[in-house]
DNA sequence: TTGTACGCGTTATCAG
DNA sequence: CTGATAACGCGTACAA
């Protein structure tokens, strides 16, 4: 037995298709008797229209679709992740529409975005001039990108990557430390790879280095890790396997930090007192581990919810802002303490901490 | 300047849409000259087919439905909701699809259903009888429930909750609590709900108490919280704010767990001298607390990956297993400890424990 | 108030 | 062997 169509309620009902429509979609444009009947008999054979055909007629999908740059058991291994998933999540309801995730498929987007059917796409990182950008645009598809690079045809969601890494930087070289490991997403060497947020936080960690008086060359060593637990740890491996031990460690991600965290304290080295350690998001977990983490605070959430707020912006045909900042701040808790080693020569306050009104502000657990 | 479509290729080469088409997905029908033509004429214009359109003809949609009870903002509270999504993208990066999630509209699943324009569903604790069954049904669309009862038309995966929790809280039982709090899914009273997953659980905490000798109804106290760190720290403030205090807390979620620990411990309760929690699911961050949280674990990566599996059967027209069970084993970390309180009278083993193999073996973390 | 025709891409079926 | 016609699924502008 063959699905029910609306065909076969019109036949039925010896109405016509558009008739039967009527009576689902505009029942004041038909008589009251038809409509009856018609209804009676839908209800009978247990009618529901195709949802696929239904959305292709009304121009519309009835989803959101979110772009990853990595496949979802990975993606998902990060809780930051669950935080724009949940800000997205917030307008999908209220806008009735459900939230596709669309993985690479064979290791490209490709393959993904030409697939897609969906209203709009949320993207993760997406650079004007890269090959998914012409591809997107190319299926006339309204699309967002967070934690993008501005400045290409498309609104971006973020925050001040550089501002904020500074601000982190800044605290981390106020406690005297040196001897410093930066981590980063890999798999690539942090220093070749050139996705917008690595290299703004880059930035923002040289800044206040550099402001700080130090030769870069010379203390800090660069890392890179999967954002993961796992891959937090494998760093950590790796940092304690290099002949200069750092005193520091400044990770890109919270998952990474808390990873590299339990590793050094499963190793007998105690954070903060023999390591710091810092990381970047502000995820939950960040209060349950022992220390608490000192992190950059981004709003996920709110990414999440501004950009799909943009995107449904743009899916009604108006226009949205072309770059959202958002506020991050630093949350200063117990996994960065003093350095042992002596400090350097005195330092001056870096030039953009008096842009970050917020980064002064100083968050502590209840 | 609206979007390219076949027609338009069809008309600026001179051929019919099939032609076009033919060029496309089935080379060999057609000349080689016409087809360099209308590939080069497509190009030109930059054609991409719509994803919509074309999933309707080829009666596939390209993606898996996830029916979620929970909008998504705050089904993602919880971790354990990444652990199953990370299993069901593992089967939809296979096989090329994406992964649609589906809130309820309007505080009900059958919009969403309705709605959904996907190739198969799966579903959270949906249970024979309930109206959404019905409904997908009557749409004639293949699904998998995770976490529901058995019994009913579909295929179903989950773990034997009762055998699970009767062998948690033996391990409880063990130390010596008389007095224990459980906490459920709220939030309704949790002696009302009757999701399948609660009352088996239920059952099986029933079954190690009767075993162990108690009356239940003295010494034990029910809760229910949202799944959520926020959720379980209000569970803990009540549990506080009652008479008879417990010494063990014994909750259906580790998430909650982990939230009461955390508001026990900025209270000045220590856990697990004070006060023993234990919860139930194994998320990663069970590992990240301090103490370490003793639960059940039960594999949410595993359940998404067999259930996307077994969809993903249906889907191509074959018949998975009806009901899949995975293996839950007890992980005895650190928030469980002995009850300062004398001890009750001997108890014997309870009956379902030589069932549970994997009960028995004990897990730490290194 | 109701029916006809169209849009979207694919393909079974038919014509040359 | 090459290519075109028509049908699928639904909603709706337009005609009757």
């Amino acid at each position: 037995v063959s699905r029910i169509t609306i065909r076969d309620i019109a036949r039925l009902s010896g109405f016509s298709k558009t008739t039967v429509s009527f009576a689902f979609n505009e029942p004041s444009r038909i008589g009251s008797q038809t409509r009856e009947t018609i209804l009676r008999i839908a209800e009978e054979l247990g009618y529901i229209p195709d949802p696929a055909a239904r959305n292709l007629s009304l121009k519309r999908r009835g989803t959101i679709g979110l772009l990853l740059p990595d496949v979802i058991s990975d993606a998902f291994y990060n809780p930051y992740m669950a935080q724009i998933v949940r800000g997205i999540g917030e307008v999908c309801e209220r806008e009735g529409h459900s939230l596709t995730l669309i993985p690479p498929i064979h290791a490209s987007l490709m393959e993904g975005i030409r697939n897609a059917a969906v209203d709009g796409l949320i993207t993760l990182g997406l650079e004007p001039g890269m090959e998914a950008v012409g591809f997107i645009q190319r299926r006339a598809l309204p699309f967002v990108a967070i934690d993008g690079r501005s400045g290409g045809e498309f609104p971006v969601v973020g925050i001040d990557d550089c501002s904020a890494a500074a601000g982190i930087m800044e605290h981390v070289l106020d406690l005297g430390h040196v001897e410093i490991a930066i981590i980063g997403f890999g798999p690539e060497p942090l220093l070749s790879t050139g996705s917008h947020v690595t290299s703004e936080r880059l930035k923002g960690y040289h800044a206040a280095i550099k402001a700080a008086g130090h030769e870069m060359s010379e203390s800090i060593q660069y890392f890179t890790a999967k954002p993961s637990l796992d891959g937090g740890r494998a760093a950590a491996r790796q940092i304690l396997s290099e002949t200069r031990r750092p005193t520091a460690v400044v990770a890109m991600s919270d998952i990474i930090a808390i990873g590299a965290m339990g590793f050094f304290q499963a190793h007998g080295i105690s954070v903060p007192r023999d390591i710091t350690v810092v990381g970047f998001d502000d995820i939950p977990e960040t209060h349950l581990v022992r220390p608490g983490l000192t992190t950059v605070s981004q709003p996920g959430y709110e990414k999440g919810l501004v950009a799909a707020d943009a995107l449904v912006t743009m899916i009604n045909g108006d226009q949205p802002e072309a770059h959202i900042v958002l506020v991050a701040q630093l949350s200063l808790r117990d996994s960065s303490g003093f350095s042992s080693r002596p400090l350097p020569a005195k330092r001056s306050v870096i030039g953009t901490r008096s842009e970050l009104g917020a980064h002064s502000r100083q968050r502590r657990d209840v």
